[in-house]
DNA sequence: CAATAATACTTGTACGTACGAGTATTATTT
DNA sequence: AAATAATACTCGTACGTACAAGTATTATTG
């Protein structure tokens, strides 16, 4: 269970950085230096600090050294809040399908991982009206083998996010997103009741979560038309 | 004029994968075939491989080789960064308006600062290609009461934001955006080369800086079909 | 014939050295 | 005092060597 001495160093100042002993405009040691203080070659911190660039903790400058970067952890497109506290107050949720078992569909559009493919596919689908107006419609897959019971008992307040957190304290990390443009196809259009052909926003999201066996992938459509999807974020 | 060995290498390979020479899935020259057949040493041609991992067009297995990639580009546009950062190389940017004035126009689809619209306008406007094809059209809007001489000097490294950022020491601190899915109407259409109807990504942005006298507002319009528009963020 | 061992590859880590190039300070010259 | 040169730092590139570790093939063993 050894680790590699560049890591050992690259975990050492993500570390330093994180509890803030060095700030945001602050330089890290030179290369050099780091070389003496940990017994390790150019090669070896280079590494490390390359790592750290990488991460975008820090940002390399020729001749002056590593300084800490403003690290913008920010702006999923949809916040991770979900749906409820983005939009304002008349929503509407309806259930096409209830949370069930499902297959790892092609419509997914984000690659999905091998361990997912090897486990149970839990599939949901809803559509979400503002007022009286279909604004999005919302299918859901994920593997069921970390979150026993789930088939048996319903939403936390109707959000799926919350019932991770308070039933299984599975908390969103991460997401990665695609946005595209399309026309409306005969089904979709049918259920967000427009006419085939409307421009529809499909938007692929994949969750990453604190439960490395969980991942989430939603494939949304939505008419914005009316109401565009959107969000802000202040650093 | 001389370029480093690594990233004549780089290009080189880069350029066997894009012209097909080297087909998805097939392995790359090992790193001592490299070596013997161009005369530099591991670890430039390591270095000229981990540049082609990094852009993710090769995938590197240890004890295997490195295997040409499926790659799937998306426009990261999302975040703060800009565009030039997100997707890989091959961008090419043409400016439609070169910065110059103009008026607060009504395509502005967030609301617009008071103070804004008391004060002179600068607009410019440009195109965005990946390889040949133009996948966005960007319209930017701000005021010219805080950027003197921005009129007469090039953007630095072809980026508004880093101009801002080294000339002006102007920072971005937040944005607000909306999304809509659209049908290209006939001049955005013509700009884009696709047919009207084609369904566009139209992103309308406002950003904040640390100068409170300096809003952006841009409206974007994407082509989506073969480039996605994505984002992916982590805590 | 099947399981195992040896082998020849691959990439990964780490050592050490050397010089080039960018930046900032200090010393020198004018 | 101001412009210039020397310097001492930075990081960037590139050389060369060595061994560890993963993968696949071949040879050996049982």
């Amino acid at each position: 269970m050894k680790e590699t001495k560049y890591k050992e160093i690259h975990n050492h100042l993500k570390g330093q950085i994180q509890q803030g002993n060095y700030q945001i405009g602050d330089y890290l040691p030179s290369e050099n230096e780091l070389c003496v203080r940990f017994s390790i070659t150019r090669t070896t911190a280079r590494k490390a600090l390359d790592e750290l660039a990488k991460e975008s903790f820090i940002e390399r400058q020729h001749g002056k050294g590593s300084r800490v970067k403003e690290r913008r952890q920010s702006l999923g497109l949809l916040n991770v809040k979900g749906f409820s506290e983005a939009v304002g107050e008349d929503i509407k949720t309806l259930f096409l399908r209830k949370p069930a078992a499902g297959k790892w569909d092609s419509e997914i559009m984000l690659p999905v991982n091998d361990s997912d493919l090897n486990s149970i596919c839990l599939y949901f689908e809803r559509i979400r009206f503002v007022g009286n107006e279909p604004v999005m419609l919302e299918k859901n897959w994920f593997s069921g083998q970390v979150l026993p019971d789930f088939l048996c008992s319903e939403f936390i307040e109707g959000s799926f996010f919350k019932t991770l957190s308070k039933k299984y304290f599975i908390e969103i990390i991460g997401s990665s997103q695609e946005l595209r443009a399309e026309l409306a196809c005969g089904k979709n259009a049918g259920l967000l009741k427009v006419k085939t052909g409307t421009p529809l926003l499909h938007i692929s999201v994949k969750f990453s979560t604190s439960n490395s066996k969980l991942n989430i992938y939603s494939e949304l459509y939505c008419v914005t038309s009316v109401y565009p999807v959107g969000n802000s974020y202040f650093i």
